[in-house]
DNA sequence: TCTGGGGTCCTAGGACCC
DNA sequence: TCTGGGGTCCTAGGACCC
């Protein structure tokens, strides 16, 4: 499919989860709030979320709750810390995501793809009419959502959702640098985190214009590409999208694998799908992790934690129904060394005792002297019925499931 | 300032089999 | 004899994203 028409979209919510917050307490407008851990800033924990107010300070995303209590203690007394509400957001963001899939575009109800609470790809459903202008669509989409979940957004457009979503982080940057700009000259009380002033929270990448938006760019501007890959890629001469366009894929091949190779030339070149895959999302695995107040030194403790977190594990993938197919360990010791160790079971099961047992069997595969900071258990699902992984090469008579039942219908 | 929690996908090495 | 490869499964770790 070539020509024009391909629009994506891809919306994001401005600092969800403070911006959820502050919808159920309105009185914390315009505070400095932060959001993360348990809420307690002396706790072990990071940010989640920082509102604008919060972000001048220099408090972001991933920083130490301790740290970020320091930078705000003297600056701003009023700062407010609270604790992650996964429940509070999993409820605003199936309400986002219904006024999303309410939409029609040329016609037809619109493609949703989720991708976080926050996030997703919205693409014109089969055999849709005239699409218009897609900065007018995104704008509608923009206006709905304030509308309906009184929740600031912007939205990115492109040929592909590579440029979509990239196109949203310009958006986002506009928007942030006027509030920021307002917020110094005294203006624009009114308007609120994430002002809602037209054309303000959109922005267009399309092949046309892709290397003039990114060619200069590092290639960690990318989707895919951090801070490990963008070394790695520097170290072969490697520095910008345009460099990495250009790039033999033979060399990228052989340096970062079969597979990551081609895609990541793929990225400089701004090519990718413009598919919105509207199937539910299904999970792989569920795993629960848990950094400790204090370090763990005695291993009796440690065991029974991992039995504890175990469980709580198998109650979550009963919710779903899938048995289990493999366990995995995780363990962060003092100070800051990761393992991990896994089985793949005998035959899939969800009865507790025996994967908790699985779970601590673990342990005896991991050195037992140093304190335990983080201790982790995952559990990987049989696939969902329907979903029998890839499809069979052609002219290949098609298999038997390996495990569970044979589908029906 | 010591560095969360929930996920996904890819790579690489060894075992094992033909 | 000692010199092969290819394919698949399992495991551990790495990287990235929200």
């Amino acid at each position: 499919m070539t020509g024009p028409a391909g629009w994506v979209l891809h919306v994001d919510l401005d600092q969800f989860i403070a911006a959820v917050e502050v919808l159920r307490r309105p009185e914390l407008a315009g505070l400095p709030v932060v959001v993360g851990g348990r809420g307690d800033p002396t706790e072990r924990g990071v940010v989640s979320t920082a509102s604008y107010e919060a972000r001048r300070y220099g408090v972001g995303s991933g920083m130490p709750l301790r740290l970020a209590v320091r930078k705000l203690r003297n600056a701003s007394p009023e700062a407010v810390f609270l604790p992650v509400d996964a429940g509070a957001y999993d409820a605003a963001s199936a309400e986002v995501m219904a006024v999303l899939r309410g939409l029609e575009w040329g016609g037809v109800p619109v493609l949703v793809e989720v991708l976080g609470w926050d996030e997703a790809f919205v693409g014109p459903g089969p055999d849709h009419g005239d699409l218009g202008d897609p900065v007018v669509f995104a704008e509608r989409i923009r206006t709905t959502l304030l509308d309906r979940t009184r929740l600031a957004s912007a939205v990115g457009i492109g040929d592909n959702k590579l440029q979509a979503k990239l196109a949203t982080g310009f958006a986002k940057q506009r928007v942030e640098g006027a509030v920021a700009r307002e917020a110094g000259a005294g203006i624009g009380e009114e308007s609120g985190p994430g002002g809602q002033q037209r054309g303000r929270g959109t922005y267009v990448i399309s092949d046309d214009s892709w290397y003039d938006e990114m060619g200069a760019r590092p290639t960690s501007a990318l989707w895919g590409i951090g801070k490990k890959t963008a070394d790695k890629l520097a170290l072969l001469g490697i520095v910008t999208v345009e460099d990495l366009a250009r790039a033999d894929p033979e060399l990228l091949a052989a340096q970062l694998g079969p597979t990551t190779g081609p895609w990541l030339r793929r990225l400089g070149r701004g090519v990718a799908s413009s598919e919105v895959d509207a199937t539910p999302y299904v999970a792989r695995g569920h795993g629960r992790e848990e950094t400790f107040q204090e370090d763990l030194a005695d291993w009796a403790d440690v065991e029974s934690e991992v039995d504890r977190i175990a469980r709580r594990v198998v109650a979550d993938i009963q919710a779903e129904g899938r048995p289990a197919v493999r366990v995995e360990l995780k363990l962060r010791y003092r100070p800051f060394f990761t393992l991990t160790r896994s089985h793949k079971l005998a035959e899939p099961t969800t009865d507790p005792d025996l994967l908790a047992a699985e779970a601590v069997a673990l342990l005896d595969r991991v050195e037992k002297d140093r304190p335990v900071r983080l201790l982790g258990v995952r559990l990987e699902m049989t696939p969902p019925e329907g979903d029998a992984g890839p499809a069979p090469s052609s002219g290949a008579e098609g298999q038997q499931p390996k495990n569970g039942p044979i589908k029906v219908d």
